[in-house]
RNA sequence: GCCGCGAUAGCUCAGCGGUAGAGCAGUGCUUUCGUAAAGCACAGGUCGUCGGUUCAAGCCCGACUCGCGGCUCCA
């Protein structure tokens, strides 16, 4: 084996030296001009345009920001600082409160300094007591604990920067505890944008200090930032609330926090989605069925969600109740607050937060036989859940929502041909609603849980085989499954990337063990069926929000509110106008007239902001003729043509994607 | 729940100690018009709620409620 060499001088003998070259990559992993490789390696150049040398880019900008930060903030203490998709974050242990927008602008104007500045980065290899040291000296307590959890034996680097090397004098350098990489010089870096502040848990767990969170972006060119800044505008203008507002879909009042108000044409949308699934579940077999919304709370002391549910449970009281609660004893004594709040929590009713303990009772109502089973269970109940104030928004997490629930009971030899059909419904639903980018995740067992490492492998494994033989990429989540088994998990993401998980199928012998299900088999024993929940659009709500900002309120016509707005050019069309309008409405189409006195080209305008599919101009050459002129949202003007044939047309579109 | 920010007319926003403003939407009148905004007029607000500072409070301070960006948690 030959020498290292410093990759610097590998591309500069290669004569591949160029400005714009951050990293090169070897064998998938990125390394930097400061880092030393076999000179025989065989690598592909990283340019700061490439996906690669953003991220370089990013994290170096990074570690310039947190300099800037305690050049402006003595006294900060810096965390950890990665890239990120589309920019980077610090998090700051700052003294005193956190970042203002003022401070944003003036931490960006000093990284401005450091840029200008153009000053080496510089990466030394340390050993761990020196890096310790080093590090305790500054009074850097959160990198010393960064730096005692790296494995025994890994190489500690630091990177430093922000000293000329003409002035040979590196002790005012920034330093950070880092891997890398990092790009040759900071004059590299300069497309920068700090986007916002936000608070950060230490190490992601809440029982920890919370940290100051600056967020930011940069690139290659002013050019692509701009033109990313662009699009997150862009981005927003689909925001789900204020295309809820804009398209009257819903509202939210404070007198109910985080539950939605469904307007006419939300509701339509809501219900929409409900009859597809209904007809999806009349090809697939399921039965739905209809349970109460609040229960007696032994229900959940048997489903074991009262305990482990309690702060997501919205729960009743009744004045019958309250009397009989605080009613003195038999001795004439008050009861206790303690006593209360216990008899109240052991009594009241509690609102469902979700189906599945239903279902169980349905079960288990009267005796099951094995010709019954797989029984697919639908139910679009109610549920409502108390959220923590800070994790609403908008209808993505609400306090009372609707799933498309369904639980499955069947054997365990059925399992793997109901998830293997849930698939294909599932990609089917998906690809009707034009979805095409599903993360798909398999959580695993998680240290808290039930059964035994037999169940949980063969459940696991169920599920992953159901998502290979459909063909699926999936990501894992170990540690992330329900105490009672394994899940598979669908997200999609929002305008603005945030994901949301919609759909999901969880396989749970729990609940079946605890409500003490059994169905007689083909021998004539008891058996325990296994218990699928399922969800395809995951809740109503939360899928419409996906679902407005997916296609921007664009509906297409079988699920649009409203299909066409017809348009009357004076006031002369509009008997005819009114019969056209008739007709339609006869046959059941989605319309509504504007006879106002504006000028066409108002009413056009009014239409195109409301986003209907079709404008249907009526004006004096269509009353003549017994034409529409018709306008589609999507392919643009259609012109005059016959009643029947826009009618045909509407109407196919009207048909449910099946 | 935590960190930070915000709340003025139905909507979008300006006003930041000294008599509440604009555009759009709404209503009325005029206009009768062929593919992205006709004109005029009228009407709309205890400036989120409660308390404090001040001669004087949308404006300053505090608490609460609701919301926004994150974190944590979740469909």
């Amino acid at each position: 084996m030959s020498d290292r060499i410093n990759v610097r001088s590998l591309l500069e003998q290669k004569g591949q030296l160029a400005d714009d070259v951050v990293a090169i990559k070897a064998n998938g992993t990125i390394i930097d001009l400061h880092s030393f490789v076999d000179p025989t390696t065989t690598f592909e150049l990283v340019r700061k345009t490439d996906k690669d040398g953003l991220q370089v880019i990013r994290h170096s900008t990074a570690h310039v920001m947190a300099d800037a930060v305690q050049r402006l903030f003595p006294g900060t203490k810096v965390t950890i600082g990665p890239a990120i998709e589309d920019g980077f974050y610090y998090d700051f242990d700052k003294p005193g409160g956190g970042f203002t927008e003022e401070d944003l602008a003036k931490i960006e104007k000093t990284i401005r300094e450091i840029v200008k500045s153009n000053t080496p980065f510089r990466r030394e290899v340390v050993t761990r007591d020196q890096a310790l040291a080093l590090f305790e000296k500054m009074g850097e307590t959160f990198k010393v604990e960064i730096i005692k959890s790296i494995p025994e034996g890994e190489e500690i680097s630091l990177y430093k920067h922000g000293t000329h090397e003409k002035s040979q004098n590196y002790d005012k350098d920034w330093v950070d505890v880092c891997e890398g990489p990092h790009v040759p010089r900071t004059s590299n870096l300069g497309a920068v944008k700090l986007t916002s502040v936000a608070g950060a848990y230490w190490r992601g767990d809440e029982r920890n200090p919370m940290l100051q969170r600056i967020y930011g972006t940069a690139f290659a060119t002013q050019e692509a930032l701009d033109e990313h800044l662009k699009l997150i505008e862009e981005a927003k203008a689909r925001d789900h609330r204020k295309l809820g507002k804009e398209l009257e879909l819903f509202i939210f009042d404070p007198v109910a926090p985080a539950m939605p108000f469904f307007l006419p044409r939300g509701a339509f949308l809501y219900n929409a989605l409900v009859q597809y699934m209904r007809e999806m579940y009349a090809i697939d077999g399921y039965d739905e069925v209809i349970t109460p919304q609040a229960f007696d709370p032994k229900l959940f002391r048997t489903s074991g969600h009262l305990g482990n549910y309690n702060e997501n449970m919205y729960r009743l009281w009744t004045e019958d109740l309250l009397e009989e609660l605080t009613a003195k004893d038999k001795d004439g004594n008050e009861k206790s607050t303690a006593e209360f709040i216990k008899r109240l929590q052991d009594n009241s009713f509690a609102i469902k937060p979700m189906n599945c303990p239903s279902h169980c009772v349905i079960f288990g109502s009267r005796r099951r036989s094995y010709r019954e089973l797989p029984w697919r269970m639908a139910d679009f109940g109610r549920l409502h859940r108390y959220e923590r104030g800070g994790v609403v928004h908008g209808l993505s997490r609400v306090r009372t929502f609707c799933q498309d629930d369904a639980h499955i009971f069947c054997t365990r030899e059925q399992v793997a041909g109901e998830i293997e059909k849930f698939m294909k419904l599932f990609y089917r639903v998906y690809k009707a609603f034009g979805f095409e980018k599903i993360d798909v995740k398999l959580a695993t067992r998680p240290e808290k849980r039930v059964g035994s490492d037999e169940f949980w492998d063969m459940a696991e494994s169920a599920l992953q085989k159901g998502l290979e033989s459909a063909g699926l990429t999936f990501e894992i989540l170990p540690g992330e499954g329900a105490f009672y088994g394994p899940k598979i998990e669908f997200h999609v993401q929002d305008a603005l990337k945030r994901s949301w998980q919609l759909g999901t199928m969880q396989y749970d012998p729990n609940l079946p063990e605890r409500f003490e299900l059994d169905y007689v088999g083909e021998d004539g024993k008891e058996h325990r069926p296994v218990m699928l929940h399922r969800a395809i659009f995951g809740s109503l709500e939360r899928f419409i929000s996906v679902y407005i900002e997916h296609c921007g309120g664009n509906f297409p016509a079988w699920i649009a509110p409203m299909q066409a707005k017809l348009l009357t050019v004076s006031d002369k069309s509009e008997a005819y106008g009114r019969d056209v309008l008739a007709r339609l409405k006869a046959r059941s189409f989605r319309v509504e007239g504007n006879f106002s006195g504006d000028k066409l080209g108002a009413k056009i305008r009014d239409a195109r902001t409301a986003r209907h599919p079709y404008m249907i101009v009526i004006g004096e050459k269509d009353a003549e003729a017994g034409t529409v002129s018709v306008r589609s949202r999507d392919k643009g003007e259609l012109g005059a043509m016959p009643f029947d044939q826009f009618s045909a047309m509407l109407a196919e579109e009207s048909k449910l994607p099946l």
